[in-house]
DNA sequence: TTGTAGGCGTTATCAT
DNA sequence: ATGATAACGCCTACAA
């Protein structure tokens, strides 16, 4: 004879502690309604079902989840790892959960994950960057489900976001790769067309290029996927289609590191023949050698504002306002003056 | 006047589409047992009213979630995100979701989110280790969900892993590092009270010396948490508390990686003054100067059979058998013999 | 302080 | 091929 032995409901808990349904459920969600006595009782009668509460049912009933979502581009790697770290512990602070998923650059995954973490109940969203199709945008407007944007800052666009200037960012940087006296420019990145973050890099670097009156078009771009063989790969592209060039941008510091190891590789002296510039500030970048110059990005700060601000919004309908934080340069070893 | 906007239902799409609730349901799990003509127009109501179905009720009436969680010690670094990106890949191939937890390397998270995942209706569980108190095992259990264990690899359990032996790796490395003459060793390592792989390692390197006719209470042990700069402080005590040293390991790369710089940073030449040992073989193992000797482990490899089993439990009952991988050693430029 | 009962959005079983 | 309708497990007025 097998025992039968469902999952426990709410159900099963009250009669195990001889109760109604009503007042197990007290007891979760109000304790100091009900009487210490019976209480104790409930929690006994819960501890030795070993109950846990059906989410998706109490998400129905309450018509809210206490959950946000996060989608990013990569687990991969990481450059998302710590802000999303940020993003949970602050979460966690207010007893909200958070739900990752990831989408390997890919839009129509991340459609995908947008809606499975909303049709999940995510109470909100966290998205990396602007740019998605509208009808995503639509979607999460007819489900009511607030979005914030982070990893980028751009006012012109009515939705608000939580980061940072990539543009101006790396046009920072540039001025002062050119003020270096580098006059011959590459660029590594990661296709453009899905990426605004990517798109804003490059632009930043044009925009450094035109305020010197070197002609934005001399920049060599090569785009590739990003990954440490391929930064290595595309670097190679790139000084055997410019070998003229003095400084390489990358895209990303994974794509840095692995331009680094090619130019080892080819015999080419970091910084002495070749600059490498890379963008993010993760782990890799300080352990590199050398170690790689590059664009500090605040993670942490980034993941703790946004989780901040969304809880705001859902705690207290505080609208989300427009946050930029500062991007900053990191000077290591990987960039010197022009050679010659 | 303000137009109501709840989030649309199933009855919504149903009465904009002048069918039954029934009828489009099954348009959106069973499209071939509805005329494609209802269909259509089904599918034109979702589109307009950008329907997504309310996973929780869903979930409810059927009784499956297609959902499996992963819960991870950390999303901080790369050593998971490598084996979690091929178990999610293996996952989505077959229609399954994956939802990630992380716990900081602290059980009491471990069992709240654990309790968040089950809850959140997932059909099963990927842990790491095996290590965690019986009472959750238990709740596992009373929940009807399987959990399968990763990371890891003991017969000795009557819980199935797929995985690799820490110990037996570990052990073998060390024999390497005993038979090029040292004969002062140490350990950086993760607290082992509720990791059981940072003691299986430790375990792995003992019986090395003791099989070396070393005893193995000379192993120099510093435990600390994980992180490049934790291991670069760990790295400093042992040679202070233990000058003689001449091979250090460290029990995941990333604690490698600090004491590496630390090393470099003292005046250490590594690895002529010193050796040091990594574990896992992650990015940074291969970018850290001098290039990290590690212990490989098969991530991939790992993830991919752990989703791929899970899915047969669920999808066809198949029982899971535990599977033992090969960790392989990787020697790079971090281990010569010992001087002198 | 506690119990009763209706409803949350889907699925699935029966009919039709 | 489609439509009613009873679960699913929980929350929450409302009653007692």
């Amino acid at each position: 004879m097998s025992k039968e032995q469902p999952t426990p409901t709410l159900q099963d808990v009250a009669t195990a502690a001889k109760v109604s349904t009503a007042t197990v459920s007290r007891c979760l969600n109000f304790p100091d309604q009900v009487k210490e006595k019976t209480r104790t009782k409930v929690l006994k009668a819960i501890k030795m079902l070993s109950y846990s509460p059906n989410f998706g049912a109490r998400a129905m009933a309450s018509r809210r989840t206490d959950t946000i979502g996060a989608i990013i581009p990569t687990m991969g790697n990481a450059i998302f790892a710590r802000g999303l770290q940020a993003f949970q512990d602050e979460l966690h602070l207010h007893g909200f959960t958070m739900l990752v998923a990831s989408t390997s650059y890919r839009e129509d995954i991340e459609e995908e994950q947008i809606r499975a973490l909303v049709g999940r109940g995510a109470d909100a969203l966290l998205l990396i960057g602007h740019a998605r199709s509208p009808e995503i945008y639509r979607f999460l407007e007819a489900q009511a489900v607030p979005a914030l944007v982070t990893w980028a800052f751009d006012t012109s666009l009515s939705r608000p976001s939580i980061g940072f200037d990539n543009q101006k960012a790396m046009c920072r940087m540039a001025k002062k790769v050119i003020d270096l006296g580098h006059r011959n420019l590459a660029l590594v990145s990661a296709e453009t067309i899905l990426n605004d973050r990517a798109k804003a890099r490059q632009l930043g670097i044009e925009d450094a290029m035109v305020a010197a009156n070197l002609c934005a078009k001399t920049l060599h771009i090569v785009k590739t996927t990003y990954g440490i063989e391929e930064g290595a790969t595309a670097f190679e592209q790139v000084m055997k289609a410019a070998p003229q060039t003095t400084a390489v941008f990358c895209g990303n510091d994974v794509l840095a590191v692995g331009a680094l190891r090619r130019a080892r590789e080819l015999g080419f002296k970091v910084p002495q023949d070749v600059s490498i510039i890379g963008f993010d500030d993760i782990e890799l970048a300080e352990i590199a050698y050398p170690a790689l110059t590059t664009v500090h990005v605040p993670h942490r700060e980034m993941g703790r504002r946004a989780g901040e601000a969304l809880i705001k919004l859902l705690n207290e309908g505080t609208q989300i306002e427009a946050v930029e934080l500062e991007a900053s340069l990191v000077f290591r070893d990987t960039l010197a003056p022009a050679r010659n």
